[in-house]
DNA sequence: TGTACATCAGTGAACGCGCGTTCACTGATGTAC
DNA sequence: TGTACATCAGTGAACGCGCGTTCACTGATGTAC
């Protein structure tokens, strides 16, 4: 086993890559090195030569997941509607794995105590930021609750999607959350300024 | 040490109430069963005179802790906005320990095999049901997609608000879902009709 | 081009610890006489 | 009313297990000559 530069980055990556959709799937505290390290075939002891502790990880895995949101991201300014039809739908409701480590980690990350919540923050600011850009509201304090209030409808909904066991209901709430949104988003109410 | 049934009861009661506070504080995984008796004033071993399984006490603890949001239950029909008040705000989101459970715990159920998912089924159930009775859209269709957009903004935007490092912008979460909340409650959009 | 050596990613056993669960035991109580 | 016994809530040590972290070691590679 030879250990050129670029062979550990990539073994770092493949660690990191692991870890961000198994934290995802079972939770912050659900999953162990020897999980992580297993799947990637490598032993425990190999970790610490890529993390001076668990919580590192649990940052880098956290900052990798957030990149799998970014096509969402960038949908929202072009194409708000269609993001969130796609956010909202069963198919992101049972994919854990790849989905949104925002709503599969809320709860996981306000507990933590490491650098998680400042990740977390700063996505939140960024996407709250994004959109306002949609909001059809006309000053910049209704569009920032108008964000607000679909940022944490989204989150909500899908993890309460998962948290039910009435699969019905299950479907109802991200299709009353995506129905609800859909109209903040393109007509808001003019009698409001 | 006498064991007279209603003793016995009072002790039960004691464990599962304890239970309830430190899973919605430290999550279902962050606490142990001697976490729990340590508390109450007993010894681990004492535990199983009074559950078969710690999931059997994880339900009971939950459907315990589920009491604690039937003041904002009540509040609903007679003062909605109240009601949201009270929950989108700072006090809620640093009380923990006695807040409402699913906001606490939504990733936490949705990764449980247990019952866990049907009494947070049958809660969400009845909460949408009164939302819709605070809804002012004439459908019931909308009432009920009103009143899903309203509880998944409620749940995503206390979790995040706790999630998040940045003390402004935890603050701006729940003003933000609040002020969208409150319009979506008293006068919705009549062209929607 | 060929040889000697230093580097360091990865190994795998071991560390102390806490977990959920089991179990033989204790001793205060309720019950039967 | 007083005594003997059965009950069973609670004890505390033990079970096997998995956790995060440490560490002496290995052996393929990159580097120096």
């Amino acid at each position: 086993m030879g250990h050129s530069q670029a062979e550990k980055l990539e073994t770092h990556q493949r660690i990191v890559d692991i870890a961000a959709k198994r934290f995802r799937e079972r939770g912050i505290d659900g999953v162990s090195i020897a999980d992580v390290m297993r799947e990637a075939g490598l032993t425990v002891g190999g970790f610490y030569k890529h993390f001076s502790s668990r919580d590192e990880l649990v940052v880098e895995a956290l900052r990798h997941a957030l990149k799998d949101i970014e096509s969402w991201e960038s949908a929202i300014p072009v194409a708000a509607s269609q993001a969130m039809h796609s956010y909202l739908s069963e198919s992101h409701r049972d994919n854990l794995v790849t989905g949104c480590p925002i709503s599969a980690l809320v709860n996981d990350v306000g507990r933590s105590t490491g650098g998680a919540r400042e990740v977390v923050s700063m996505e939140v600011s960024k996407i709250v930021g994004l959109i306002s850009q949609a909001s059809p509201a006309h000053e910049t304090a209704s569009k920032r609750s108008d964000a607000i209030l679909v940022l944490s409808a989204c989150v909500g909904a899908v993890a309460l999607s998962r948290a039910v066991s009435d699969r019905a209901l299950s479907r109802e709430i991200l299709g009353g959350a995506l129905t609800g949104i859909l109209g903040k988003l393109s007509s808001n109410r003019p009698a409001d300024e």
